[in-house]
DNA sequence: GTTCTAGAAC
DNA sequence: GTTCTAGAAC
């Protein structure tokens, strides 16, 4: 986040940057500049600043070349593997060749994955962010297409099955 | 987080 | 026989 190569956008707040090993076509990362270390040190106070990252994080999907034809969204992991609160947001198309096991899966098409909008919502009304018990287990759950919900056995039949909604 | 690989699944 | 995943190692 501090190489300016790396930054698709800076404000005095936060910095936008494209994700390591994007899982689908646009996948990026809205980072405060303030350290918080994940969604449970999320006080109301920070509150602010998580509509602004999710602002940022629409201004960027407006300049994206595909916003017209592809869906976006925004959103955390409940459970992060990288310190440091980072906003995913992420095209719906999963057509990349970095997504490659359930995980991947399954922590950006169930409940593993926080809508931004019910984040700040619940920052709102209790002041912190509570993630379901249980919330780990949704990464092993059967792989099932998020847009018409069939179930597929493998990652490379959902592969093949994605394909089928979103051509190239 | 990724890469590698043994052995499960087919 | 090959494909694929899950867990170890990093």
């Amino acid at each position: 986040m501090q190489d300016p190569k790396m930054q698709v956008f800076k404000d005095e707040k936060v910095v936008v940057i494209k994700d390591k090993y994007p899982r689908v076509r646009y996948h990026w990362l809205v980072l405060p500049w303030e350290s918080i270390s994940s969604l449970k040190a999320v006080k109301k106070e920070h509150l602010a600043l998580l509509k602004h990252m999710h602002s940022v994080g629409e201004k960027i999907v407006q300049d994206c070349p595909d916003f017209s034809t592809l869906q976006f969204r925004q959103g955390y992991h409940a459970i992060p593997s990288m310190s440091h609160i980072h906003l995913h947001v992420i095209s719906q198309d999963f057509d990349s060749p970095s997504l490659k096991n359930k995980k991947h899966w399954n922590s950006f098409t169930t409940e593993y994955f926080l809508e931004s909008q019910d984040v700040m919502e619940m920052v709102e009304r209790n002041g912190k962010v509570k993630v379901k018990d249980g919330t780990n287990e949704l990464l092993k759950v059967p792989l099932r297409c998020h847009v018409c919900r069939r179930e597929l056995t493998t990652i490379p039949q959902l592969k093949e099955h994605l394909k089928t909604h979103f051509p190239r």
